[in-house]
DNA sequence: TGTACATCAGTGAACGCGCGTTCACTGATGTAC
DNA sequence: TGTACATCAGTGAACGCGCGTTCACTGATGTAC
């Protein structure tokens, strides 16, 4: 059953989406390399021809996962332009297409240095992006902004997820939604 | 080799306290039951005498986590007087003994609904023990000041554990502690 | 208070299961002529 | 361009391992007299 390197190439490029989408939604540890590979469409038994383990799969993964799913890269956004869309209910209840930051925190600061050198990475352009469009009058000024808006975007989509009551997560969005936007 | 009943109640509570900080450090599927065990002096057998499952050991343990590690339960304490502890390099590299929302924030989010509720509670005590401690005017904006420093704390401290570098870890952590001492 | 026995907390071997990983095989692709 | 064969991407069964959980057993505790 070989493929075409064409085929074989969107085929590693399906099982890299896959596993970005499920890794968000259920982490490292609750999903199967089987399931990846069900929902790229092929059989557990072809990953090994695709990555050395599933430790690599990680890294690669969480190496492309923001640049897509964040925003066009090196676009200059605001926090406050971006924390509306961010500290919606849809991005809380959609794990799979959120913030990686977010969707796999606690185990990716577990995880690899290669794991986090990637989410690092993806971090910095972020705070990067922020900087650009802060009001902030000196430079310091502007990146502490950043760093203060998008640790509070990270908190209040992680407290949002966290906690077992719809009025209490609206809430937390809603203020820090708020507290941005004034900034 | 049976033990009083004093005994095996204290040896309940060792259980408890020892998967309290083993989950804190290391996830939920990080740590195994014998793993817990054997921190508590004990073996993996009697496990099930304390506990009906790891599930209800995983609740029971995020049901009182969080009073013991963050403050005194019920003490005022602003948002700025805890900051100063909660966003240091000690806690960030003691996972053991920190805030589990931090320790287990994207795993918590995906627990069920008991474990969650656990959870919930402590948050709701620890806004309102910010809120109370808070400056602001009025009771709705005091309120908010408390949601927004406690996500930012909470944001940060994740930051700071996943980011794969000593100096941006520092400038976060720094940045969101001075931006909660200015409120 | 002292003795005899029933209780049961803890032990450690064993279980079934799902996981990451390996491997012999298949058949379409790519290449040499 | 057409044919013959080597290559190799994908398949699915099988592996070894660690996990959560169970269970027969042990011996100290608790109780009845």
């Amino acid at each position: 059953m070989r493929v075409s390197r064409e085929q074989m190439r969107r085929n590693r490029e399906r099982i890299l989406q896959a596993a970005a989408r499920l890794f968000r939604e259920r982490g490292f540890d609750g999903v199967s390399v089987a399931e990846v590979m069900q929902a790229a469409g092929l059989t557990h038994g072809g990953f090994y021809g695709h990555f050395e383990s599933k430790e690599a799969l990680i890294q690669e993964a969480m190496a492309q996962a923001m640049p897509a799913t964040h925003s066009r890269r090196g676009a200059v956004q605001s926090a406050a332009a971006f924390a509306d869309a961010y500290l919606s209910a849809r991005h809380r209840d959609n794990r799979a297409d959120g913030c990686p930051v977010v969707g796999l925190g606690s185990e990716a600061a577990r995880a690899s240095t290669e794991v986090r050198a990637g989410l690092t990475k993806s971090i910095r352009e972020q705070l990067e992006r922020f900087s650009a469009a802060s009001p902030g009058a000196t430079a310091a000024t502007r990146r502490r902004g950043a760093i203060v808006a998008y640790a509070a975007m990270v908190g209040a989509l992680t407290l949002a997820r966290v906690v077992d009551d719809e009025k209490l997560s609206e809430e937390i969005l809603a203020a820090t939604r708020r507290s941005i936007d004034l900034e």
